[in-house]
RNA sequence: UGCCCGAUGGUGUAAUGGUAGCACAAGCGACUCUGACUCGCUUUGUCUAGGUUCGAGUCCUAGUCGGGCAGCCA
């Protein structure tokens, strides 16, 4: 059954969602913000659909908002190129489900003054993203604000310029189980620190020669507050800033203030930052700030099995051409995913029914399968096509015969459709469904044994047919039309169905069979992750489907049966030439004795 | 050997001091013109040791195991 939308699966729960409903519940904030804030360096994966689905399930579940916004702070990583998939890649996965939370921004809008609680403030608000002017957040619309905050920190004498190289600031950080020195230069002058500070800003130095620091706690057990850098200089021009600085700001210095311009009120991220957040905290404490302030709260990222989620890996697989791109079909890569026919609904399925904790877990990735399957069953059309094909001779058809049959568009539909498909005298069926000498409860295809034809009739084979080298190059078998649908015998049973094609009027296509990319289930843990990967991860063959299937324009899943799902390349089908990526197999039960 | 986070069947999770439940996977069976779907049944679990309590998966203490943190990356 297809999902039926008015009546949704139950609101997922979980400890943030407990957090937000109490916040909720104690009237702290006046509206729900969240946010998802990739930095454009990557395409998005598997991994980023959890976050995507955790920050734009809370707002659409409170009536809230959930901004979209690049984590552009470091030029010399990010590029244009990723932004413009993330973008398509967030509103294709939110589709239909929570465009309306959606935040984007006015084109080239930045933080404005504002009163707020009568006290100075700036903050930057959402605009439709459907309106013609509207684009994502950007981190690096917020430079000229988040550099009057670093004015305001050094008057406070919270922050101080340092003079230390890259490698005497770690030299001076010490170790975990060692507290670090104060840098030389921590005690400057307030006014010292404004002229370089501006200095810097100015380009009045060259890359790494000082850094802006805030003024913490060099001996803390959490080395993120041993005066973390805030601002280091580069001289490159940014992507979206263009040549505007040459100073630009670190991760938890601009994260927490974008945070709080944009009025997000719930910032959720994953584990690796749990030890970040007390300076997350402390920033936006030190400016006295006048509005609520956000909170962040973390999570444990998803791991699913027989994939990688790094965005360096990922990378080198596409710089390396081991796949053919970022949307290669057997990459976790959110286009790739989609490239290769896999429904939104179901990857939202699949991230949410996992839940959210904080326990690291690698999660299997038959959860994932499942989700695909059950989706596709019930939307997806059934077709006949034979992807490794043998010759099968119905005798008792005269060439040139076409007896018409009628197959069912989809069995899980309410109201099934029909199509008509031609049984033919010569057909093809699948050479997995014929065996010479038959395995114990082999259901298929025998010497002397009698299948259905799915649609069609019962066939008997009487025959095997082989060339001089022993190949069987045909199989001639009775059919029995009495057994068709409507006729006498139709009900007559038979252990096996298989499915068919007629060899007169089928047609060809390219059929990309896809398998899982990896072969051990935690390739991120191999000291060399290009040494497990699955050498059968894709294998290219030319099938012959149906004749109703010609001229398809593409976009839409088919289920060849007792296949799989199909869904025309939307790179390389073409309605003349078509090209099939298989989504995903049918669940199969039936193993041979012995394996198969 | 500093700080932080975590631990419930094979996997992912629920139980918010009161009957350890769900999904997936696996196994068996029913149904079947898809060895799919659907349906029924079954196997498998609270890291350890103490403590609090009438009662602990849940609270406390200690331990064990796993993960994260020493980028001018995010």
């Amino acid at each position: 059954m297809s999902v039926d939308p008015s009546s949704p699966a139950p609101a997922p729960s979980d400890f943030i969602r407990d957090i937000v409903a109490a916040d909720v519940a104690a009237g702290k904030y006046a509206k729900i913000v969240t946010r998802f804030p990739p930095e454009p360096n990557g395409y998005l994966h598997i991994g980023h659909a959890k976050s995507i689905c955790l920050n734009f399930g809370i707002a659409r579940e409170q009536n809230g908002q959930c901004n979209l916004r690049f984590d552009d702070t470091n030029p010399v990583k990010e590029d244009v190129e990723y932004v413009d998939s993330i973008v398509r890649d967030v509103r294709w996965l939110i589709a239909g489900w929570a465009d309306s939370c959606l935040g984007f921004k006015p084109r080239g809008g930045k933080p404005i003054p504002v009163t707020s609680n009568g006290q100075p403030d700036s903050y930057l608000g959402p605009v439709s993203p459907d309106s013609p002017d509207a684009e994502p957040f950007f981190a690096s619309d917020y430079f000229e604000a988040l550099y009057a905050y670093a004015l305001t920190l050094i008057r406070n004498g919270d922050a101080y310029v340092c003079d230390l190289s890259a490698k005497e600031t770690d030299e001076y950080r010490g170790a975990p189980d060692q507290p670090g020195r104060d840098s030389p230069w921590r005690g400057r002058s307030v006014a010292e620190n404004l002229a370089l500070f501006e200095g810097m800003r100015r380009g009045d130095f060259p890359d790494g020669a000082r850094s802006l620091r805030a003024k913490i706690d060099m001996a803390s057990p959490n080395v993120w507050l041993r005066d973390p850098l805030l601002y280091r200089i580069r001289h490159v021009p940014h992507h979206h800033a263009g040549n505007a600085w040459c100073i630009y700001p670190l991760y938890d210095y601009a994260h927490c203030l974008s945070d709080y311009l944009e009025g997000i009120t719930h910032s959720i991220c994953t584990l690796e930052f749990v030890d970040h957040r007390p300076l997350y905290d402390w920033i936006l404490e030190k400016l006295r700030l006048p509005r609520a302030l956000p909170h962040q709260y973390e999570f444990a990222k998803l791991v699913p099995g027989y994939t990688l989620v790094s965005k360096r890996k990922l990378l080198h697989l596409v710089t390396q051409g081991i796949v053919s791109g970022w949307d290669d079909p057997r990459m976790p890569t959110l286009s790739g995913l989609r490239r290769r026919g896999v429904p939104a609904s179901a990857l939202r399925r699949f991230v949410t029914g996992v839940g959210v904790t904080k326990y690291d877990s690698v999660t299997d990735i038959a959860l994932f399968e499942h989700a695909v399957r059950d989706e596709l069953n019930g939307s997806s059309e059934r077709r006949l096509a034979v992807l490794r094909p043998i010759k099968l001779v119905l005798t008792n058809l005269a060439p040139g015969e076409i007896v018409s049959c009628e197959a069912t568009n989809n069995p899980q539909s309410d109201t099934p459709t029909t199509r008509p498909v031609d049984l033919t005298r010569e057909v093809y069926i699948e050479s997995d469904d014929f065996a010479e000498v038959p395995p114990p409860k082999y259901f298929r295809l025998k010497p002397g044994g009698e299948v259905r034809l799915k649609y069609a009739c019962i066939i008997k084979l009487d025959e095997i047919v082989k060339d001089a080298s022993g190949a069987i190059t045909e199989l001639r078998c009775t059919a029995d039309l009495t057994t068709r649908s409507g006729q006498p015998n139709a009900d007559r049973k038979v252990k096996g169905t298989i499915h068919w094609v007629s060899a007169t009027t089928c047609i060809d296509a390219e059929v990309r069979l896809y398998d899982r990319l990896f072969s051990v289930a935690e390739p991120a843990r191999e000291e060399d992750f290009l040494r497990v990967i699955n050498p059968k991860s894709l294998e290219t063959v030319t099938a012959k489907l149906e004749r109703s299937l010609a001229g398809l324009a593409g976009g839409v899943c088919h289920q060849f049966e007792r296949l799989g799902y199909f869904t025309t390349d939307p790179v390389a089908s073409r309605p003349d030439r078509l090209v099939f990526n298989r989504t995903i197999t049918l669940k199969d039960a039936w193993t041979a004795p012995g394996g198969k």
